[in-house]
DNA sequence: GACCAGGTATTGC
DNA sequence: GCAATACATGGT
């Protein structure tokens, strides 16, 4: 990967390998990046507007400050430290079904975002469509979030929303969530629940801490662990993935799928749901 | 109107 | 323990 700095504002990367962006904002992990025309993506990230375009083999970003930050911010939430390519090719050799996903959406990474962005973000997923989802985290952020740009603005902190109840929530039409985004924040935010404990400790530790939470069950735990907190042997089971396992994986399991499982459920998800004749 | 959507808490057995 | 059911909201 070659990285030029053209201005404080904007950057440009080139060689850059299993990489697509729209695999990686379309695969269902996360909500605030939208396509705004066939090459340009723009994203709400950290506090942060970002707009990312795409020209041949280029990947340009501009927003404030990326120059400075692309090593301290996006290198690391773009997960481009890890060897994808290797990763791939090792998942390929546990199963043929796997290495067709992987060769499906070959472009995909597990983003690392904010952890309390990404707790409350599946919160509010369950029993719910992604259209959705995104549509009442814009609610949330325009509604308590701060004004960073124009009309762009930030995911509100865990402090603010444990100041709320329930009636101030109801602008967002959340629905039943209400009272698990509330005991969500109100953990969170008074440390009882802490990411950088939950970072560290053994994976079932952590899967039990974050299940204390209302509202939270061993699916969007599982999201939290992998996409809040890149644990990246963390195994999400969605209807789509339990569907995936019928279809290709029966009997199989997390352990099935080695240290990576979390990274191979993204490309077995997003293949399945691209792909939902083949396992419905 | 019934049914579904990246589930979970509650209830009934 | 485990299977059924309710849960807000909005789109087919």
């Amino acid at each position: 990967m070659i990285f030029k700095i053209i201005n404080d504002n904007q950057i440009i990367l080139e060689d850059v390998h299993d990489f697509d962006l729209e695999q990686t904002f379309n695969c269902g992990q996360c909500f605030r990046w939208n396509k705004i025309t066939e090459n340009l993506f723009v994203g709400v990230v950290f506090e942060r507007v970002v707009r990312i375009s795409i020209e041949k083999n280029k990947i340009i970003f501009t927003g404030r400050d990326v120059a400075h930050e692309f090593d301290l911010i996006w290198r690391d939430y773009f997960d481009l430290n890890i060897n994808y390519y290797k990763i791939k090719k090792n998942l390929s050799l546990i199963d043929p079904t796997l290495k067709i996903a992987c060769k499906y959406a070959p472009g995909i990474r597990i983003l690392k975002q904010d952890f309390w962005e990404t707790l409350c973000s599946f919160i509010i997923s369950q029993n719910n469509n992604i259209p959705r989802i995104k549509c009442i985290i814009e609610r949330l952020c325009v509604n308590f979030g701060q004004e960073i740009e124009p009309n762009f603005f930030s995911f509100p902190s865990s402090s603010v929303i444990a100041k709320l109840n329930q009636a101030d929530l109801a602008p967002i039409k959340c629905g039943f969530r209400d009272s698990y985004i509330l005991d969500a924040a109100q953990k969170i935010s008074s440390r009882e629940i802490c990411p950088k404990k939950l970072k560290s400790e053994d994976i079932n530790t952590a899967r039990a801490e974050l299940m204390k939470i209302k509202g939270v069950g061993p699916k969007v735990a599982e999201c939290t662990l992998l996409y809040g907190l890149h644990r990246l042997e963390a195994f999400p089971v969605d209807v789509w993935m339990k569907r995936a396992l019928d279809a290709f994986f029966p009997g199989k399991n997390a352990s099935y799928f080695g240290p990576y499982a979390g990274i191979a459920q993204q490309y077995i998800f997003h293949y399945s749901r691209m792909n939902p004749t083949l396992v419905k």
